[in-house]
Formats: C-alpha cells, sequence, structure tokens
DNA sequence: CAAAATATTATGTGCATACATAATACAATA
DNA sequence: TATTGTATTATGTATGCACATAATATTTTG
C-alpha cells in the first residue's frame, strides 16, 4: 500500500498539497480517512494527524468529525500579516528611523477614545502624538492614547528616545488587538505634518489592544502618501 | 508537584497565558522547560509540547532547541485577516449583492501586468473589469487579468452569473498569494464608477495568486470611500 | 410515517516511549 | 590561545495505544 514511505509530517503535507495542487483532488472533493492515509503512506496516523491540521490551520483542507476532511473550496482565506514596529519596519528598508514626540500629555480623553476602550471618560490618560521619519522624510503620524492605571511605569519613559509602541511592546504583555485598515483624505494639519497636500490619500491603520480584558492603547497610524503594506499567503 | 492537574492542552495554554497576562513570567524571561511543566502540572511532555507550539505559533512565545522557551519580547506580531469573497462580505453585512461586468475580452495584457506574473507579454490573458455593488450602491470596482493557460475553462463560464472570483476560488486551487494594501486618489474614471468625486480616499487592494509556481490571477481592488478592512489579533 | 433512541465512524486528544536535531557548554588538542 | 571535537540539553518528531467527542447513519418505537 506504500507509495515511497512518507514518515515525516512533513512530508506528508507536502504530498498532500502536491495532490491538491495537481487536482488529484479537487475543491469540494473528500479526502480519504487518516487511517487509509496512514497505510498508504506507510506511517502512523497521528503523523497525518499533524499534517492534515496544519494544512486546515492554513485554510487549504475543512475538517469534521465524523464527516470527514475535503479541499476547501475557497482555499485562500486567511492571510498573515506582520505588525513591525515602525524603526524596524524604516531600517528594514535600509532607511534611517528617527521620530519626534510633538505632543505628551496627561489629560481625559475624549468619549470616542474612552468608550471604545470600555473606559470612564473622566480618567486621566496618557496622550502621545509623535511623527516618525524615514531618512528625515515625514514617514508616520502617530496619535496615541494610553491606559495609565495599566501601565503606570510609561511615565518614567523618555519617549524622545524610544518609540511608545516600542516601549509598550516590550513592556506589557499585549494579548488581544483589534484592527482596522482604511484610507483617508489627509486633512489640512496631516498634510503639513507628513508633507503633503491637504486631500491627499492616507493609508490609516486604527489599533486598540489589550492585556486580557484590560484595554492597554488605542492608536491612529497615518502614513505618508505612497505607503503600502504588505503581505503573503 | 501538581497545582490541580491541568491535563489538556487547552489548559495549560491558558494557564501560561495567564502567567504571561498576570506578568508572572515576564516578556523576555525564560520559562521551565518542557518536562518540569508537565511534571508541575501532571500531564505529559507531548501535551504541554501541543500548548506551547500553539503558543509560539502565535507569537505569545519564541522557542528555539537546547536554548529553551522564552516569552516573546514582541508578542503581538502577527495578525491574521481573512480574504472574503465579495458577495459573502456584503451579505454578512446584510447588504444585497450583485455585480455587473463593464468589461471581458481576451487580450494580450500590458508589460506590467506581464511582468508581475513572469508571463510573456504576447501572450493573450483574459481582463475582465466588473463592479460588485451591495444594496445597489457601488461597492467594489474590480480589475482582473486571468492566465487563460492555467484556467482555460473560465472561458465557459457566464461571469454575470458568478464572479470571477467566487470562482476561480472555487474552481482553481491557489496556493500561494501575494497581497498588498494601500491607499489612493480616485481617478476620475474611478470616481464615476464608484459614485464619488475625483480625489476621494480610495482603500486599494492588489492581490496576485498563484497555483504551485503558476501565476493565475492578478486582481486591483479599489473600494468605495469609507470602507474599512478589520482584523483581531 | 415521523420522532426518538442507538450504533457507527472519523477526527480530536492524551500518554509513554524512543530517537532526531540543533544549539550550547565544555574539554581536548595542535 | 585558538580551534576542533565531544557531551549535554531542550525542543522536535514518530509510534502505538486508548479513549473522547461530534456528527451521521440506522434502528427502534410511538
Amino acid at each position: 500500500m506504500t507509495v515511497t514511505d512518507i514518515n515525516s509530517w512533513q512530508s506528508v503535507k507536502a504530498e498532500v498539497m502536491r495532490r491538491i495542487i495537481e487536482r488529484i483532488w479537487l475543491p469540494g472533493d473528500m479526502i480519504p480517512n487518516e487511517i487509509d492515509l496512514a497505510k498508504e503512506f506507510g506511517c502512523a496516523r497521528a503523523t497525518v494527524n499533524r499534517a492534515m491540521r496544519a494544512l486546515a490551520d492554513e485554510g487549504l483542507l475543512e475538517r469534521r468529525r465524523k464527516a470527514g476532511t475535503r479541499v476547501a473550496l475557497n482555499p485562500i482565506r486567511k492571510a498573515t500579516l506582520e505588525i513591525p514596529i515602525t524603526r524596524l519596519e524604516v531600517e528594514q528598508r535600509g532607511g534611517t528611523w528617527r521620530h519626534s514626540v510633538l505632543e505628551r500629555s496627561e489629560v481625559v480623553p475624549p468619549v470616542s477614545v474612552a468608550s471604545r476602550l470600555g473606559l470612564s471618560d473622566k480618567i486621566e490618560m496618557l496622550h502621545v502624538r509623535s511623527l516618525h521619519y524615514a531618512d528625515n522624510h515625514p514617514f508616520l503620524y502617530e496619535d496615541r492614547w494610553v491606559n495609565l492605571s495599566e501601565v503606570a511605569a510609561i511615565c518614567d519613559v523618555d519617549l524622545q528616545e524610544i518609540d511608545a509602541n516600542e516601549w509598550l511592546v516590550q513592556n506589557t504583555p499585549l494579548t488581544k488587538g483589534d484592527i482596522s485598515f482604511s484610507a483617508a483624505n489627509a486633512t489640512k494639519q496631516e498634510a503639513e505634518l507628513l508633507q503633503t497636500s491637504e486631500g491627499e490619500a492616507i493609508f490609516v491603520i486604527d489599533r486598540t489592544t489589550w492585556n486580557g480584558d484590560v484595554p492597554v492603547t488605542i492608536v491612529r497610524l497615518a502614513y505618508a502618501p505612497g505607503y503600502r503594506m504588505h503581505t503573503e499567503i
């Protein structure tokens, strides 16, 4: 029953992928059960299981107990994208990064911010606005609110030295995040900061992060025109 | 040595997460090895391994052979985002989806398209431009090129009936993809199609997909103003 | 005949064991 | 002393077995 003894889960995965790519198994098709595949490949069921789980995680297979495993109808659904630290992102492109803090204050947040975090709008938060540069060109305008009751230690940090995001990411466990991406026309203020003209299309990321159920920070990132976010599947 | 016998990999994972969230283990800290954790939790090493691997996949832990396991310095790096089929995306928001094909032709592609796919710019490809509506409002303008030598069958498909993307996704195994997101000012043509005004900020997705090493399709998706792409970590 | 009870089946998980592999620490050698 | 070789160690993986669980198929029952 053996092909040529495929006995690592990686090779099982590769072989199953091959059959999908070469359309031996078509989208929507049922594929043999784990026991039969194990026999065919000459390996243990656990090994097949590991491979199939990996492929299911990637969205290439769909599995249900008793019902069995089938080739996913729409294989490419999930893309993983990396949320970079701005400094590293700039440096990876071979640029020189620096940033300057435009504002740093402890004030009561607007209702829109407080409510999105599920916090009272009467408690002061840290408000940081800063501009990131790549090779001395404006790259990113960042408008951030930080929950001081969760990360009080940030008060003692020199944010001119280290970017708030980078500090947070290294000093606070962040377990949950909520991100949205959109396009916006640059406001007059944004245009001035990013050295472009009002109305230019700007790529915007809005991100809120929690540690467990406690909100940590909310930030709006407005990238200079021309920015592209890239990922592979 | 047992806490209260944590003997499923899910509960091991939850317990380790708890210790990270509550800062019993700090970012950068080494954590005990699998054998010791297994003893402590009263379960098998394989169970701990499963849990730790899952946490490493999520980016919360960093593991290296011999070196051991440590809490990741920058835990949130990877977000997974779903690439939806437009019809489903519209319908999930409670809207009614329809689309209309603006152009369908078999022509030689421009060099920019052919080169990005690694194809000759002398071979004809299928060019489809279409407009997707949500509740009869323009939602998305799609400009697509399809590699006919890979998916010849698409010639016989009535693309008024089924969206090209949906058809491709269900009839072609897509194993690799390349996606970029950006913001652009609406051109005059786009503005007319999307019923907005020239210069409005438009969210744009450029996507190229392959089956194995064979390019299948390249598409530019221009969303009507106000569109947001959302994901959680 | 329809609804409820029961059997069957494929995946999901846990365990003990064994060995593989990468990375480090440490000793031996030129 | 610098380099090479060797032992150690933590994770990575494969196996066989057992049982759990969800979903379907089948049979029983009203």
